[in-house]
DNA sequence: CTGAAAGCGCTTACAG
DNA sequence: CTGAAAGCGCTTACAG
């Protein structure tokens, strides 16, 4: 590997003066160097670099599971912000475990300037790492069990399940099934608490039967929901979130369960693809794109020195968007779809 | 930040010492050492490490779309197989842009040992930034337009696609349609005339009314199914990948067009949640997850030390899943689905 | 097993 | 504008 020394001998000048015509200052012998850089084939060591500078311009991301729709949205939306601001982003897995998560953690520390976070759901305390480095950090969508003095990112959980309840109450429904995500998390508890909080306004209460907690992934939406069909079959369901959404429809349709005429069906996130479904999905809605571009601003924010603020957390308002998997209670025939039905 | 010299003075020895303990060499005053890292809640500097080295333990992944299902699940793959292995995996995203691609190549190069790259749509030649670096480097999906000296993993496009025309032939279609990827990507191109070969095998030839090319993206495939449709409609269809396949069963929903009855759809890629989708789709599969982990250890044998081994090309095969969304031409009554008509 | 020393590749005050 | 020199934090032969 070529090196700004073997440069700057080519050119016939010292390495500082190579380091400057990288960091953009005018210098005399730009030609010289210009041809030297180009013969030997040279581009710096990033990493010797940063060494010095303390600089990378590189940002992290630690998330649960690329290939939940939410996160690769969520994503999309560091992506571009961390774009527009000249950063770099590097992406990490941590397959939701604790362990992962602080290898990711780590890993990323020593290359990056700032840091986005979902903690994995068994989260418990901050990693010790994160302490010990200086390293800015914005949490998005879930919060360690101990509050951390950093910036975060989180939809209103609660609110939104208390509205998915108060609407399925509203078209008539009394026996109601609600697959739930982790407890341990924030969002699995909150929109637990929230969706339970909607139905006891009404007096109405979960049997055991009908609720199921699961890991917010697609197969424990699948078990979840044969889980609530084995009893006496709610005439309504609540999903967590868009993975065990997935699950749960699969589990419906392979019961022959027909969706809302058997069964109204509401899921916390939007689902891909969700409008292409028969019948469209009644979610509670988000933007994760936009709540990625926001930690990434509130990052950028860090890193470019307002290092002395306190902790801004951030929680986005939640939407229910009515679409066709919610209809009245009725065993007989399919009721109008999209049309809430009378309160019985 | 403390350093290695705060732990080695409070702990009386000499750095190296402490380096030594980290590397996991039996040292005397171990526990003298253990103390004085947890009491200075000391982590190593991975750039420093790494600057010495050689070696970062990282391996990097820059591909076109995180958002893509198939590229999603490639990365599952690669992730699994790099955890397996101890590397800790840096994911970066193109958007399928040349400029970003490299930028992103640059950042990565100096923090990685090796690098898995699906290289951008209008890819053009190999990046001078690779060639400079000696970082061994695997392809994954597509290539370069000039071959480079590395490993790849692709997929065999070409018969894969001629396999989807002549399934389509097979039961009857004549008048058929094409929505490709871009023709500049490797595998935009050989789906392309893997299809046309398919149906020239038949005689049969591609009005250009009905052919589009597109970018592989959600939009295009909505875009190329209008345009299809907007002639004298072809009586099925085949899109080039699942992206596009997304916009293109959007074109057809929101045209009233009923698959199969008033249309055969066939596309390459699985879809996510595809088999909930009424009609299930008919698809060229492929296996993403081993794509991604067979590249991943392609790369991890060449990090480990077989450099002197010729270019591997690994093409899998694929293969066509035929499930409910092609069916006969037929304008009257929707015909058996899934059961191939009698060639006319 | 251990320490002193050199060095990984770059940057940055310091003089000029 | 430029060069010599020190140093970022760590590792690794080299002697002992």
């Amino acid at each position: 590997m070529t090196t700004i020394a073997d440069v700057a001998r080519l050119a016939g000048v010292s390495p500082a003066t190579v380091s400057r015509f990288f960091s953009g200052r005018p210098i005399r012998a730009e030609a010289a160097v210009r041809n030297a850089i180009d013969e030997l084939g040279y581009s710096p060591n990033a990493i010797a670099k940063s060494l010095k500078s303390g600089r990378t311009g590189n940002v992290g991301v630690i998330i649960p599971d690329i290939s939940d729709p939410y996160f690769a949205s969520a994503v999309k939306g560091i992506d571009m912000e961390s774009r527009e601001r000249g950063y770099n982003l590097f992406l990490c897995n941590s397959d939701d475990g604790r362990e992962r998560q602080d290898q990711a953690l780590v890993a990323l520390l020593g290359v990056v300037d700032g840091l986005i976070l979902t903690p994995s759901i068994e989260s418990g305390p901050p990693p010790a790492s994160l302490a010990r480095h200086a390293c800015p950090l914005v949490l998005l969508d879930r919060e360690f069990s101990e509050p951390v003095d950093c910036d975060t990112v989180t939809v209103d959980n609660l609110a939104g399940a208390k509205q998915a309840a108060r609407y399925l109450v509203e078209i008539g429904h009394r026996r109601i099934g609600v697959i739930s995500g982790p407890l341990t998390s924030t969002p699995g508890r909150l929109r637990h608490e929230g969706f339970i909080q909607g139905l006891t306004e009404s007096s109405i209460e979960l049997e055991d039967q009908n609720v199921f907690v699961g890991d917010f992934r697609e197969m424990d939406g699948y078990i979840g929901m044969k889980h609530v069909l084995s009893g006496l079959p709610p005439t309504a369901v609540f999903v967590a979130n868009n993975l065990m959404a997935i699950g749960a429809l699969r589990a419906c349709k392979e019961s022959g369960l027909r969706v809302p005429s058997d069964l109204s069906f509401v899921s916390f996130d939007d689902l891909e693809v969700g409008t292409l479904l028969e019948p469209a999905i009644t979610t509670v809605g988000r933007h994760p794109t936009q709540e990625g571009a926001l930690a990434m601003s509130l990052l950028a924010q860090r890193l470019e020195g307002d290092s002395f603020d306190a902790p801004r957390r951030c929680v986005l308002e939640t939407r229910l968007s009515v679409r066709d998997s919610c209809a009245a209670p009725s065993s007989g025939h399919r009721s109008p779809v999209g049309i809430p039905a009378p309160t019985a």
